[in-house]
DNA sequence: AAACACTATATTGTCGACAACATTGTTAAC
DNA sequence: GTTAACAATGTTGTCGACAATATAGTGTTT
């Protein structure tokens, strides 16, 4: 699904790439202790490299680490979920003013037909595929804001806290039958090129998914 | 000005912060290849502890590192000011919204004397602060926001990054008279807990900003 | 003269060992 | 019994050396 990333040459970036999905997907607890030395022969690895998976892994805010003292794996709680969904609105709002702005007539159509494709799937009872499809439509999106800072920052750090916390708390992906139409309406402003209309829409329909997410774990 | 972060206790922290500033301030151009072997001698410490100085730039976007090959300061290009003053302008107006939520009165009034504060030593025309009262105020609206990651995404990443630009293209801090104003209307709305206001009027102050330096630079 | 192959060199990536620090458990003093 | 100092242990931080890779230069061939 990262399909984005360049492939990993060095034995630190695949290091760091399996140490965030063991995290990310829950294999590593949240709140966990990560031990160097310990990592350091469950990967077959030196200290050093997983010294700087996990100093990558501190960027992404997946980790605390404490001089001296170690790396934690950092605890999910309520308000940290919340804080999340605040710059992930900010960002993808902005992500989404930009994408009407930049996007290419090649791009956006890609786009109206990728929705209508997961359309179809989800009328077909596909749900299997519901969560990919969402977050397709979004990477699709941040990608069309031809914005190198918000690319990074949503894909290398949000996106994984985000289904951090959707895999930990058993969250069964996005909302299936209402978000479509909001996919529909964030399109159609961004294909009439209408920046602060798909910015508006864009941070309602993440507010919406925060509202979902926050009364799941009440 | 950094008082946010812990002070650095490692020696890796403490290159890191060296280094860092040495490429801001312009002692390292920007573009500019960046050595282990050099840098371990010019700092006066092992290769490992470059590395760690510089994996932490590379997180905070001021350098690039492409596998074994190297890293690089990264070029300031118009492109990438405009591209980084988008972020800085979404992250910053959610700041505004969230610190018109969360600060305290006693917050608010400490904002409205450093802006009193900052007014007076204007008038007096000690220019010398400017830049540094403007970045204060800054600093505390971000912070009164209470919310983490954007916290740490501003203060670690994007000023860094902005400092970079204006020293380096030559700026002499920001807008002397007009930004008083903004700044004043800003506290306004925070104080009235009006956050959609607060949103869009910091939002707008960063545009100003922002075309303030794309003219000097054109 | 241009293009290709190969070698030499320099840089980065990785490793294991040592030093410095924090934590835990023990002992002694009050 | 409680607290404080201290020793023992385990962890992280730092270092120098070696391995792997990219780059530049040289020579060869067409």
């Amino acid at each position: 699904m990262t399909l984005h990333s360049q492939a990993p040459v060095t034995a630190a970036d695949k290091t760091f790439i399996l140490l965030r999905d063991d995290i990310v997907e829950g294999r590593i607890l949240a709140g966990a202790k990560l031990s160097e030395t310990e990592l350091s022969t469950k990967y077959g690895v030196s200290r050093a490299v997983i010294r700087e998976a996990i100093n990558r892994l501190e960027s992404c805010h997946i980790v605390e680490r404490k001089a001296n003292v170690g790396a934690r794996v950092v605890a999910l709680t309520p308000e940290g979920l919340a804080q999340l969904y605040e710059v992930r609105e900010s960002l993808e709002g902005m992500a989404a003013r930009l994408a009407a702005k930049n996007m290419t007539p090649d791009e956006i159509s890609e786009l109206s037909a990728l929705l209508t494709r997961h359309f179809d799937e989800v009328k077909g009872g596909e749900s299997y595929y519901q969560e990919a499809g969402d977050v397709d439509f979004h990477y699709r999106i941040i990608l069309g804001s031809k914005n190198k800072h918000l690319i990074a920052l949503l894909f290398d750090g949000i996106y994984h806290l985000v289904r951090m916390y959707r895999v930990q708390l058993g969250m069964a992906g996005p909302r299936v039958t209402t978000a479509f139409d909001e996919h529909k309406h964030i399109v159609q402003a961004i294909s009439n090129r209408d920046e602060e209309l798909a910015e508006i829409l864009m941070r309602r329909h993440i507010m919406y998914s925060k509202h979902n997410i926050e009364t799941k774990l009440a």
